[in-house]
DNA sequence: CGTTATATTGAGGACTATCAAACAAAGTGG
DNA sequence: CCACTTTGTTTGATAGTCCTCAATATAACG
């Protein structure tokens, strides 16, 4: 806000909120940094780097030694794994506030790709440890986000393990669409950042059998197919139950 | 060990370590509690009590208000989640030193249940979080258990998502060879505390195709089937090779 | 040693994958 | 501005892996 420097001035020092980029960082309230103070999360923003990515550009690859963790401040990210023969699974689909990095010192078991032009807060392992060490706070932030995490894990274990193709994408759709009503989004409505191929390698399903589901939910009005791949939900409540497999 | 107080009559002082009964916990080389010195300890094993459970018995139930988070010292646990209609997922199985509770403050999202006579430690999770601020050593080495446990998760999604009937019966025998040979277990043998039901539940499977599988490999010789449901593996680099999917 | 739970094997069917082609959208260049 | 290529999506026909239903065999247990 331009009227940011007015407020600056009625104080008789400095705020470190005034002069450092987390001032404005959409991703603050979301991200690992959620819970420090301004002194703290100055000690952040010196270790730290923003990185930016277009799409299809790489943060890193499976296989690489991967000496860094991130924040995701703007855009999507998609993490996938490939098995020799070339199948994906995709693991996860990462947005504003998500924190990537955590586990695996070793090289990454994952590639990490931008969907969207997309930034984060990049932090050299190390320097990010120590950080941990220093900011209790940021660590018990860090192990509630790992908690939803791993909850998260075990849902999507849920759907690949016993979730028919229709109860996938219903889950899928209510998901993405509750992630984006949490970063500001309208409700009944959802944004696909990613192809067809995508959803269906996050889905354990073919693109064929993500697009005839998609004409079956159009078809018999669960869903509407708008331009720009948005997606119009007009019943929710029904999409969420048929996702959680409703007998 | 009955040497053991002979040893303290060497000291000058009564030593935690013969006190209290993480002394001879076999988990603890391997649980949170891996990191802790010995007055550390002491305060850990003060806000803990053990709980013991027979096979089938739950340690709390899907749906239930848990309030505690689990330690496993001995024994094999599993988890679970059901759909409406009874469909099931196992979403892991638990091992000693394997910890319980991480993320989820509300009812708990699965069913915790013995597989094996077990018994764990518990705590109140007030006074885990209150432990985790006074032991920073304790919720470092949580974070680093948060971190391998979303790896293993990362590893199933790819399992369910990707891998066939084959695949899946291979990665899961070496895995749990791995598990097994981590705990002391014999290199080239895996032990079966869980039925072919279970299996099929944790695999995304049916019980007769992992009946079917099994009999393949036996038929093809790379695993034999020994009485009280222990699995001979002749060939561990083939059982690997063939669960990442070698193409 | 009978009884129950668990495991194996068989036959047929279903859901989703594979293969193939048409269609739509988006970007390029003449 | 419009052919033309490229990328992504939809639809159709067929096949395959795994599931379902059913029966038998084996093991566990009192």
């Amino acid at each position: 806000m331009p009227a940011h420097n007015a407020a600056s001035a009625q104080a008789d020092e400095i705020r470190l909120e005034d002069v450092h980029p987390c001032s404005t960082c959409g991703a603050r309230p979301l991200g690992v940094c959620a819970d420090l103070k301004g002194h703290e999360l100055q000690g952040m923003a010196c270790a730290s780097e923003t990185v930016t990515a277009q799409p299809g550009q790489a943060l890193f690859h499976e296989g690489d030694p991967n000496p860094f963790v991130f924040n995701v401040v703007d855009g999507a990210v998609k993490l996938y794994r490939l098995l020799p023969d070339g199948r994906r699974q995709i693991t996860g689909f990462l947005f504003q506030g998500d924190f990537l990095g955590l586990g695996g010192r070793g090289p990454s078991s994952f590639t990490a790709e931008a969907l969207t032009p997309m930034s984060a807060c990049r932090f050299r392992r190390g320097e990010f440890d120590q950080l941990l060490n220093a900011l209790p706070a940021l660590e018990h932030r860090l192990v509630a986000m790992a908690g939803d995490e791993l909850m998260a894990a075990q849902e999507q274990i849920v759907l690949l393990g016993r979730k028919t193709a229709r109860e996938r994408i219903a889950s899928f759709l209510t998901r993405l669409s509750a992630r984006q009503v949490q970063l500001g989004g309208a409700e009944g409505r959802v944004h696909l950042p990613m192809t067809r191929l995508d959803i269906a390698d996050y889905l354990g399903l073919t693109i064929e059998t993500v697009s005839r589901v998609f004409t079956q939910f159009k078809t018999s009005g669960l869903i509407q197919l708008l331009p720009n791949n948005d997606v119009a939900l007009p019943d929710p409540e029904a999409l969420k139950a048929l996702g959680e497999g409703a007998a």
